[in-house]
Parts: C-alpha cells; structure tokens; sequence
DNA sequence: AGCTTCGCCTGCTTGC
DNA sequence: TGCAAGCAGGCGAAGC
C-alpha cells in the first residue's frame, strides 16, 4: 500500500513537474463536490490557465498559474493518486474523481478509492490561510523545532504529526524518527525539545533514504514473526509489533496515541526528564 | 489555546 | 465458503 506521506508526494510532485511545466489547462473537472476543500472555487477556473509549476508544501502538491490565476492544490489523503495519461479516450477507471486535460492532450486524472484527499482552487494570497501547513524537516532548523515544542504537554507523537507545527511526516514517519532518535513516543513535547536535533536529524535521514527508494512505502502483510517482506524501505520498528528491535533484541510494543498506532521499542525509547 | 476524540471512507484481513 | 466485524489513518470539526 502506498502512504502519501513527504517522500511519496515529492515523487509524485517530481514525475509531474516536467510534463506538466508550461502547459494550458484545456479543460478540468470534479466529479465529486465533497472532495473540495472548503472555500475551494470551481476546478474549471483553471481553464486556459498555464501551469508554471508543480511543487510540495508539506504533503500537499502546489500547482503554480501564470499568469495570476487561481492556484491547484491537491492533498492525496491516504489512498490518492495523480495519474499522467497521454491522450486518447479515458479508460474507464474506478474512483477517478477529477481530470484536467492540458492542450495537446496530456491528461492529469486524480484517482482515490477512499476520498480522503482533497483539492483547493484559490488565489494565491489565500494559500497559507487556507492550507495552513508549517514547514517541513528540511526547511525547519533545531531551534526552531525545539521552540515549537517548547512547553507543550501532549505527547510528541502527536505534536509531530500535527502538520502546522511540522510537516510532511505521518505516522509511518513519526514512529521512525522517534526510534532512531531514542525518545518515547509518550514523552511531553517540552521534554522531548531537549532533544530537538536528533529528532530533526532522523527525521531528514529517513525521509531523504524513503525518496532515494523511490518513495515507495510497501507495506507488506505482516507476517507472524513480523519479518519484513518486501518492503520498499526497511522499517524499525513500524507495523513490527511483537518483533525484535532491529537494535536490541527487546519486543517491539504497539500502543495508540490519540487514536494513533504507534510502534516503539521499550528498551531504546525513554521518557527523558 | 491546548489537548483529545470522533467521523469521514473503502479495501483488506481476521474470525466465526 | 461466506459474511460481518475490525482495522488502517490524514485531516477537520467538535468538545472539554
């Protein structure tokens, strides 16, 4: 299964970037209301608008316009997909949502079988307000990170996801991070910002290795040993619970954190003070 | 304001 | 074998 978290949007955000650079929207269309975010204006302003470029703010994908004309900006959600078709007549295709043919035929066709994703249209200046996402673990520094945790009770699990505070990692991420940064998933946000440079530093590991695979996150069917199968990206402790730390030996546990699975190792992970 | 919980939604897995 | 329940989770809304 793939999971849009940072390294599968910027894969997909670099695979449309150079087809899609410099061409005009011919023609675009939602099918589905309610995948509109709020405050989101009709898909089909984009018409005879040119896409300047595509970028990644966080896990969302930026379509810029140009001239000044309303912005795309689409969220994959967990199970959404853009898929680039070259013309011809639409496949007929189960949970196609949206299409923008581009002049000369190109076709941009948004694909998600669970509808968690989302599109916005809107004018530029709008784009913070509305998307509200922070910035990501390669734009953010130490000091920072720490600052944003400062003083916070919840349990950085969950601070970590929130995509304002930091953005891009989900729980496939988080979990990651926080193993290779040594701290409990349960640790305060105050307590955890002593630590704000580890975490910032695994964070960038794992998801810079997750893009040079491609950013490609299959999740095999965990076997009962919790041995990997043919994962796209070695996962510590993610979906293994039961298994061996990769580290210590120590049972890998699995508890939920604001309605969150979440896997740590209860050996390498402490609390701090 | 910060923190937590819930609802959305479909496909796959598990259990009876 | 077939069916239903359980689970997965990003995000926004709602409740405290």
């Amino acid at each position: 299964m793939r999971m849009p978290e940072l390294p599968e949007v910027e894969n997909v955000v670099r695979g449309l970037a150079g087809p899609l650079s410099g061409r005009t929207v011919a023609s675009a269309r939602l099918s589905r209301r309610d995948l509109y975010r709020t405050g989101s204006l009709s898909l089909s302003r984009l018409n005879g608008s040119k896409i300047a470029g595509v970028e990644r703010i966080g896990k969302a994908i930026l379509f810029r316009t140009s001239p000044p004309s309303p912005v795309l900006v689409v969220h994959l959600g967990m199970t959404g997909n853009l898929l680039l078709s070259d013309g011809g007549r639409p496949l007929r295709r189960q949970h196609r949502h949206a299409v923008m043919t581009m002049d000369g035929g190109l076709r941009l066709e948004y694909v998600d079988p669970r509808r968690f994703g989302f599109l916005w249209v809107g004018v530029a200046d709008d784009l913070g307000r509305s998307l509200n996402i922070g910035p990501d673990p390669f734009q953010l520094t130490a000091p920072e990170l720490g600052r944003r945790l400062a003083g916070r009770k919840a349990p950085v699990k969950s601070l970590l996801l929130d995509q304002r505070l930091i953005s891009g990692l989900g729980n496939i991420y988080v979990d990651e991070t926080l193993f290779r940064a040594s701290i409990h998933p349960l640790s305060p946000g105050g307590v955890a910002a002593a630590s704000a440079s580890e975490m910032l530093r695994e964070a960038r590991r794992v998801l810079r290795r997750a893009i040079r695979h491609g950013g490609t996150t299959i999740r095999d069917f965990r076997k009962a040993d919790g041995s990997a199968g043919a994962f796209g990206q070695r996962l510590a402790v993610y979906g293994r619970e039961g298994a061996p730390c990769p580290l210590c030996r120590a049972v890998i546990r699995r508890i939920v954190i604001g309605a969150r699975s979440t896997h740590f190792c209860p050996n390498c992970q402490r609390m701090g003070r």
